[in-house]
DNA sequence: ATGAAAGCGCTAACAT
DNA sequence: ATGTTAGCGCTTTCAT
């Protein structure tokens, strides 16, 4: 995964003589001046403008093409206030699921001919509003944004948004904006968790989840309710334990464990809501000596292709990770180039997959 | 680590009335003409600038942080050609390594104010070529790299660092381009993973890495072959097999398992040399039924915090990723912002660390 | 069919 | 202390 060269340490000599110079790129007044034309004359024949003469198209497209001109896309997007590229803000990269999405997301974007700017709130209210504001300012020409965990006010989004500029949420999303959305199916994902907790024998179902305010939270308790009510079990609120950040410390993953340890009637299982919650959770039980799944089953939402090498392998619900960066990147380039303001708008929900594994099944 | 609402799959509507009127974000311009002055005395206020009355600047500087002025980075770029950010390429940031490595960066770019712009080659020379020219183009102060597996040919980033864009590469290095650079020591990496096996009792111990070529290749194969030499055991070069793409996809990592298991005298326990390809191995020994580390003892080079809940928990290599980012990024920035042309680069080099676990312990 | 000129937002050299 | 002007690279009216 990683790297090195020969010798440690060492430092070898050498001189940067141009650190001041930069790129004189060539330009299009370059090859005017070169040419003897008007920059505008190349600027048209450079795109094919009908105006232009064969010949001249002809040479300037020739000539260009020998220097490997590049249009600078730094004076285009001042100019045109577009730049072809998408901003994307979620909370952490280093997380399966989200580095799935981002691939999703870069996989039409390259097809399409965006490029693809990546920002991380790190789960930061003020960094989100920070970079959501730099990437508007860069002139990107849609956001996709996942909300962090911290966010409880959409005014950065909602004024970019009632500007014009193109937003797609995915993943968390909110209510309160008017857009194109994408999500898993959560309710559905907790629900199928849940039920075959049950259905393998468990009693008491604990659910560790994350900040209680954000839509993925909500819709996931939902389903573990459902699931617990249609199956007659009761629903106890001191089985619900929120990790106001996802567990993106793993401290908190352990608090929450820990307190449903700690409780008079203990849980036999639970089921967590996130990447981070469900490895932080199977790794605070072994090192506290419980047993998966006899003492305790588990069930996780997680997109790590690792879950079967996990001790024990890790019953999963799997969220369509690529399809959904896939999608939303669809959506957002529908809204972009969409020449009439946009009159209606989707959320699209992408089914969750359930992969039973021995975290969840007990031995006996 | 996902998310979604309330309701599946509906259709909301609603207008968004201006998607072609962008974001007249407030400029030099307005605040200018608002306070009868012209634009050069406002963006000299702005700036502090000492030849502008006390009055003045007050009166400008309020009114910006009335209006909320941000200067556009876009002007700023096309003027000043630096832009105060910087490109990352890495192959891949679906993987502990480069996330963390990034999150390193992204510390000290925070604090010193410099935006980060991160782009994936997904371990293509061709993607890595345009991802290069696109953030050169973008007027990218400064450019972190680590090389993807197909690089061979430097000409693209060799091109850019001689027009004065500097560049530090970070884990897959290059000897042919003087810079600043920074590893992990990965020739101890590899001795100490390979002399831990052999002090195990393993006697025939293999090695799974990436493409031959690469930096971290080399030095990883040079400890390997080291300890096996300082302890009197033989080098075979059967032993060791290449994995092109560095495990990125599973079948690689696969058929070199298969084509270990294949061989007449088997090996007794392997290094990985990198994240996928240990858990590709431990996944692919799995399946086979090759118990570890009874049958095959295993140490990988892996910056995953999951390491301790694999099955069975796995002996590590852990790069100092998130240091290897800061200090990569405290290197550029030296460059960038140094004065005087470069004259003396520089090749860091930071310890690994050996965790052991059960994987490479022999359970008798 | 081609050129001249203006303008995107900003800074800086050059007046005054 | 403040204003005028030019220019970064490009597109696009508006001439010609």
């Amino acid at each position: 995964m990683t790297t090195r060269e020969e010798s440690a340490g060492c430092t070898s000599k050498n001189v940067n003589l141009v650190s001041a110079m930069k790129f004189e790129a060539i330009t299009i007044k370059d090859i005017a001046k070169a040419l003897g034309l008007s920059t505008s004359t190349v600027s048209r024949a450079l795109r094919g403008s009908y105006e232009i003469s064969a010949e001249t198209k002809k040479l300037v497209l020739e000539y260009a093409e020998k220097l490997n001109y590049r249009p600078n896309p730094i004076a285009l997007s001042l100019k045109e206030k577009r730049s072809r590229s998408i901003g994307i803000v979620v909370c952490e990269i280093a997380n399966n699921f989200f580095s799935q999405v981002i691939n999703g997301i870069e996989s039409v974007a390259y097809k399409k001919g965006y490029y693809v700017i990546i920002s991380q709130s790190h789960e930061s209210y003020e960094r989100e509003v920070a970079n959501t504001q730099y990437l508007a300012s860069r002139s990107v020409d849609g956001l996709l944004v996942s909300l962090s965990t911290e966010t409880t006010d959409f005014s950065h989004l909602n004024k970019l948004h009632d500007k014009g500029l193109p937003i797609v949420f995915f993943d968390r999303i909110t209510e309160e904006m008017q857009t194109h959305k994408v999500i898993a199916n959560n309710f559905n994902g907790a629900y199928q968790a849940t039920e075959h907790l049950i259905k393998s024998g468990f009693k008491r179902i604990a659910h560790l989840t994350i900040a209680s305010h954000l839509s993925i939270t909500k819709e996931r308790l939902a389903g573990y309710k459902a699931a617990l009510a249609d199956h007659g079990l009761p629903f106890e609120e001191s089985l619900i334990k929120y990790c106001r950040y996802g567990g993106l410390v793993y401290s908190e993953t352990e608090q929450a464990v820990d307190a449903l340890l700690a409780l008079k009637k203990r849980p036999d299982a639970v089921v967590a809501a996130s990447d981070k919650l469900s490895t932080g959770c199977l790794t605070a039980l072994a090192k506290r000596k419980v047993r998966v799944p006899d003492d305790m089953g588990i069930v996780g939402f997680t997109n790590s292709q690792l879950a079967e090498i996990f001790h024990p392998p890790l019953t999963s619900v799997r969220q369509p990770a690529f399809e959904m960066g896939q999608v939303a990147m669809e959506m957002l380039i529908q809204i972009i180039e969409s020449k009439h303001p946009m009159t209606n708008y989707e959320t699209k929900v992408l089914n969750t997959e359930l992969t039973v594994r021995a975290s969840s099944v007990k031995s006996k």
